[in-house]
DNA sequence: AAAATATGTTCCGTGTCACGGAACAATTCT
DNA sequence: AGAATTGTTCCGTGACACGGAACATATTTT
């Protein structure tokens, strides 16, 4: 029963769109019977909201996600260093954690315009396209990053490196330079530059600037980008 | 059975603090091997997170929570204003909307200096001692204001207003002025100024800057504070 | 060292309550 | 008017959630 009532949690995606009882229904594959009763648990324990035969997410889900442990201390920790580097850039600042094999954005904050990009807070990327993911797979266990370079790699856009021999150049790279990059992996027209975050034993996170390509100025960028995750890092590495 | 795995998620305060089984099982008030079923199925889902004999909130509850509607679209659309408003004070910005007769913080963010304020991103504080709250009180319908001037007020420091004439004088003035004040009514120290966010029909947010009270220049303030709101709800009446 | 207390975990018989098909009500489409 | 689709109520059946008792393991007390 609690699988049912998570099947339905599940059916909502980034659009933010809001459910009927029959789409519910056929989403879940479940009995409208048993959606209905299910549904009207949930909206009395505020995991779902009702408006006019229309079911969302539920303010409680915003509460209790907020609560999260890790996601919630580094955001704490990192926001004033992501703040730095957006005055620094104007540009897009992304954290990110790793989440098994996928990006998990913990922060995304910008200026005015919006970039067309696919990461979203609480969203989830491949490791191997993406800027910060790139970052965390670097700096992770080299048994970790071998795995994953042994697998099949996602493709987000056509420019998605999805060569391992690639993937293990610019993963060398970024273990020697401390900064990783990524050209319009994840988006076109979108280019980017990410630094790991440590706290003292392992990395535990990895920041970054998503800046449109026309713009992108690598060499101005890495200081702010390498200031920002440093000064992260000492943070969590001493103090708390 | 849901209500008994909302309960224990119910458990988890802002502390971030990890449960043991028995904890689990006393808060509750539900037999440990309730409990200890009714976990490993959280667990398995994604909801709860277990190490070493500790439950955590899990990751999944995270990623529910940043697509509850309202909220995100909200935030999206609030963010390069509060970035507009903390660039011009480099003082703590906070947006929040109503929730029945309390305020939900949807974003907050700051700078180096954190004050030690009881207001956090999902949390929830009363309209009546908090800036955020009075100026949502102050535009939103009469008849709630009138009721909830009616109840007992909270307080949350000396300085909180508990007495309902001058909470009214309050909310006339900020009816007038269009910005809502609020000093050491939320924590000793930190003072606050605030402005509602329209969509067009009605009020929908309310953000605020909080200044520690040495520093607090309201002349200053008010503009930024106002510009902000102003252009927000110029976007959402309009754009989308 | 033994006993006591605490922890998490497994087992299993009982009874409840979730289940979902069928029928109903209220719209909306044709 | 009929057909189709919506959300909703009813209710008999049976699966499975329930939780007490017993167990395993670690930690503390005597």
């Amino acid at each position: 029963m609690l699988d049912k009532a998570a099947a339905i949690l599940d059916c909502y995606r980034p659009d933010g769109g809001a459910y009927r009882l029959t789409e519910l229904s056929a989403r879940t594959a479940l009995p409208k019977t048993t959606v209905f009763r299910l549904c009207a648990d949930l909206v009395r324990l505020g995991l779902l909201e009702r408006e006019a035969d229309t079911y969302r997410l539920g303010g409680k889900l915003f509460e209790l996600g907020s609560l999260v442990p890790r996601r919630h201390d580094l955001r704490e920790a990192a926001l004033p260093f992501l703040q730095d580097l957006f005055e620094a850039t104007r540009e897009t600042v992304h954290l990110g954690i790793r989440e098994g094999d996928e990006v998990v954005y913990v922060e995304r904050i910008h200026g005015h315009d919006v970039l067309p990009l696919p990461s979203r807070v609480g969203g989830r990327l491949p490791l191997t396209c993406t800027g910060v993911g790139k970052a965390l797979l670097a700096f992770s266990d080299a048994d970790f990053t071998e795995q994953v370079l042994a697998g099949p790699l996602a493709r987000l856009t056509p420019h998605s490196v999805t060569d391992a021999v690639r993937l293990r150049t610019a993963i060398e790279q970024a273990q020697v330079s401390g900064l990783a990059y990524e050209e319009q992996e994840a988006a076109m027209g979108v280019s980017c530059i990410a630094a790991p975050v440590f706290d003292g034993q392992a990395v535990v996170a990895a920041l970054s600037v998503a800046v449109p390509r026309a713009r992108f100025r690598p060499a101005q960028l890495a200081p702010a980008v390498r200031t920002a995750a440093l000064g992260l890092s000492r943070l969590l590495r001493s103090g708390r």
